[in-house]
DNA sequence: TGACTTTTGTTCGTATATCGCACATATTCG
DNA sequence: CGAATATGTGCGATATACGAACAAAAGTCA
């Protein structure tokens, strides 16, 4: 790609648009410049178009986003069938488990939650379609990473940035390749407690009619309520049935 | 706001993002322009941009939006309490009534789907956070219209397209202006197959701890099932304690 | 309170990057 | 093959970003 074939504004506009988010949802022009690394004129551009056009609300001193900001991450959602086709199974496989029921997919070290239903259970994590954890520790990151061919896998934790988020995350590089070749042979990934003290999940992949893995779906429940030792037994059939289900439903 | 204070290169950006949804997945370059109107070199450079932030993937023919573009929404999502505070209510409501659940706000002429909970009966329509629907013709956009001031709802009817999209779509605005009183003084709205044959709902005003209207929930099911006027009896119970529930919940 | 410091928002001139056109090249299809 | 359609590129006119300077507001402290 040539140089002139890159529209800096419109990166930066991007940039500005994700400095919300992080539970801010009001922005001066300063506190964006300084999350955005932009000069400030840049940055108040930005925003001002943004509100220009009904992205961003401006009270003449904070900008806040609209609604209608939804209409980008839609293009996405609606787009791909895969979330709209995945959400009545997670909706049966929360109810049958009593827990929250994810699908995500992978990017780049990364996972991206595409769909969800969640119970009431009240827990730490404020999970959305379009929230994001690191692979490495998430239980349906194990099993998109165990799907990659390992020398992708390995690049990808290099790339991480492998952090001890509890006394339990595992951060070897080697142990987690191990790890992935276990998920790989057994079809599903278990964390206990890797991403937070208190919570569990247990994940398995979503394959298409040809084997090939395009999600994970995972259900997760607390520690207390749900022993590490006992997401197996309780949930691991659940996600098998609905694996099974979903698997003729995606040609390609 | 001054001429140059608009960066147009980031509002031609988010155009060509907004191309894409519409079920349309793919899109090439000379697509994207014509979808938006914008020349094709233009288009490009945009398109371009994305791949090389990692927004879109390029295949050297078509391009295809990422997850990654779910950041975008996320911020708003993440950044506004609303959705996720709903979320376990409209999964509560949902289980209760054994019909998808949904919470939207208003956007101008249109309602915008924050949060849903979605059962396994297969509906036509396809909803996800960030759908949009016109809001005069949705049980939701009924009740949002009918808390703004009169003459608001008024402004708001004028600048809508009132499509018929049914025998059944009341489309006079004095009607409809009169059906806002009726639901301001009985606190619920009804929809039977005005949006589209089949589908009826019944939506509610979600309160903060003023009484002010923050955003509405409601109930669909196909009205071959459930008849408009069991709307009332069989939901309307459910939607009210709901929004009793939550009242408290919201402080301002 | 009032003077001083720091932070924030806005404006301006200019160097630089982008736009859209026109043309060149590549691909598709009858 | 030739027409039609799609994509890539060079260039002049135009729009944008930068950094600095200024203005205004907010905070600080005696």
């Amino acid at each position: 790609m040539r140089e002139t074939d890159f529209v800096s504004g419109f990166a930066r506009g991007l940039k500005v648009i994700e400095a919300f988010g992080e539970t801010r949802q009001r922005l001066s022009i300063a506190e964006a410049s300084k999350l955005t690394e932009l000069d400030r004129a840049t940055v108040r551009r930005s925003l001002l178009t943004l509100a220009e056009l009904g992205y961003a609300d401006y009270d003449g001193k904070f900008f806040t986003l609209t609604p209608k900001i939804l209409r980008l991450g839609h293009a996405y959602l609606a787009a791909t069938p895969l979330p709209a086709l995945l959400q009545p199974h997670l909706d049966h496989l929360s109810e049958g488990a009593g827990q929250s029921a994810s699908a995500s997919v992978l990017d780049g070290t990364e996972i991206v939650y595409i769909a969800r239903a969640s119970q009431r259970r009240v827990m730490s994590i404020n999970l959305t379609p379009g929230s994001r954890l690191p692979a490495y520790c998430a239980s349906m990151g194990r099993v998109l990473l165990a799907a990659l061919p390992e020398n992708e896998a390995r690049a990808v934790l290099a790339r991480s940035e492998l952090k001890q988020n509890t006394p339990k995350t595992r951060t070897d590089p080697e142990d987690l390749v191990a790890e992935f070749r276990r998920v790989r042979a057994e079809g599903y990934a278990i964390i206990d407690q890797e991403l937070e003290i208190g919570l569990c999940s247990i994940a398995v992949p979503v394959e298409n009619d040809r084997g090939e893995t395009v999600a994970a779906i995972n259900i997760g429940a607390p520690a207390a309520l749900v022993p590490a030792a006992e997401m197996k037994e309780r949930y691991l059939p659940l996600l098998k049935e609905t694996q099974a289900t979903l698997r003729p439903l995606l040609r390609r």
